[in-house]
DNA sequence: GATTATATGTTAAAGTTTTCACAGAATTGA
DNA sequence: TCAATTCTGTGAAAACTTTAACATATAATC
């Protein structure tokens, strides 16, 4: 049968999120929620958190709400949470082996199984239990193991490349922390995760909250 | 007279794209460019890079284009860049170490000028040039220099009272990379990267992708 | 057990963002 | 120099996203 009806791509964004409270929620033991507690909680309004469930089917129950637990396994679900997924990290820089030992990704069942570079002394060394090998071995690895996501933390001049090798194995994922726009057939999914981008767009809001802080200190010294 | 009007969100997010893009032409030694030209290699339609640039004034010249350097500078100078920024790392674990490390911000004007944590391992040892102190005196650094952005790379658990410090001295940006939403008054700016969250999106679509695959290989088989 | 309060699922309206369409300015080429 | 072409700026339409509204189902209370 397959997927019903596209579901936005703007909807699929927040579904992480939901994910994200309800497990806070959980943890702190709270096992009932509302559309509308939840949505204050996140900043939404109960109505979105409504209407994206309205996306899926229905989860909750009238005049009680939603039970934590339950709302977040469906979530998951669909997200694919309960399944093990792998991946491996191309570009073992600083970036790279911050990503490698960051071990959040576990817990949710990604699971880094390769790290690769061409820098030869790092070629031998290991992160955690992970050895750095080099990147002309990634063909043969992905040949012996299954990769569902390779992240690209390579300098940007050899993105496209990595990108191509990757996606030429059979890899549906890439996680991208260059700066280039990767071009991929519609059977290779991309997010990128733009550092300079977020820091030039809040830059954008401090420029302006410290402009008007001025105006404002200036305007009080006028009277 | 302040902003005439409020441009919205999602421009302001994209006037990065367009800077990067711009400095790739700049540097590639091209000098003019089109609407359409930027949109394609951007992946967005011409339209709404005229749309996005009509927010601001008129940057181009009818029959023509765009100007490359001259659109470039604008767009830079919107965002901010031409003014210098400084930058305090709070948590100096794999994830801070590594955006303490990664050059690539210096060049669009934000310099790392401190870097802050708890570990009595960390406090004195140095990256670059910069020494690890410890998180006790971000008060008095601050008040000896100007700190534009706080970025906040500690374990969730400190995440906001981290926050509440840098706010109570005055820092106008927040860029948080834990998975904690903050809350913080309204002059007062927070870009998030959410890691974990655009994993889980990523696995969401590969998921899709990979059941896709699936079902055409068995339909294949069948025929 | 009946009544009141609560909160979902769902449709419709409002608001936002993207795309379309085109007049007219500037360039290009003959 | 003139005609043909290009391409912006801009208003309007279309598409998409968020919010509002409400019928109805369930829970809580008396």
């Amino acid at each position: 049968m397959g997927q019903q009806k596209k579901i936005p791509d703007i909807v699929i964004k927040r579904l992480p999120i939901y994910y994200r409270f309800l497990t806070n929620l959980h943890q702190m033991g709270i096992s009932r929620v509302s559309s509308s507690d939840l949505g204050k909680k996140m900043g939404i309004t109960s109505s979105q958190v409504r209407q994206d469930f309205f996306n899926f089917g229905s989860f909750g129950l009238q005049g009680y709400g939603y039970d934590v637990e339950q709302l977040r396994q469906e979530i998951g679900n669909i997200l694919g949470l309960n399944k093990q997924r792998t991946m491996i990290i191309i570009g073992a820089g600083h970036l790279g082996q911050a990503l490698a030992r960051h071990s959040a990704f576990e817990k949710e069942g990604y699971s880094v199984i390769g790290v690769f570079d061409i820098n030869p002394h790092l070629v031998g060394t290991k992160i955690r239990d992970i050895e750095i090998m080099h990147v002309n071995r990634i063909s043969q690895f992905c040949k012996e193991n299954k990769v569902d996501i390779a992240v690209i933390t390579v300098p940007r001049t050899y993105a496209k490349d990595v990108a191509d090798l990757v996606i030429s194995l059979g890899i549906k994922g890439i996680w991208n922390f260059t700066s280039v726009k990767l071009s991929v057939p519609d059977n290779v999914a991309v997010e990128n995760i733009h550092l300079s981008d977020s820091l030039m767009t809040l830059g954008y809001y401090v420029k302006l909250l410290q402009e008007k802080e001025e105006e404002e200190k200036a305007k009080e010294k006028e009277e």
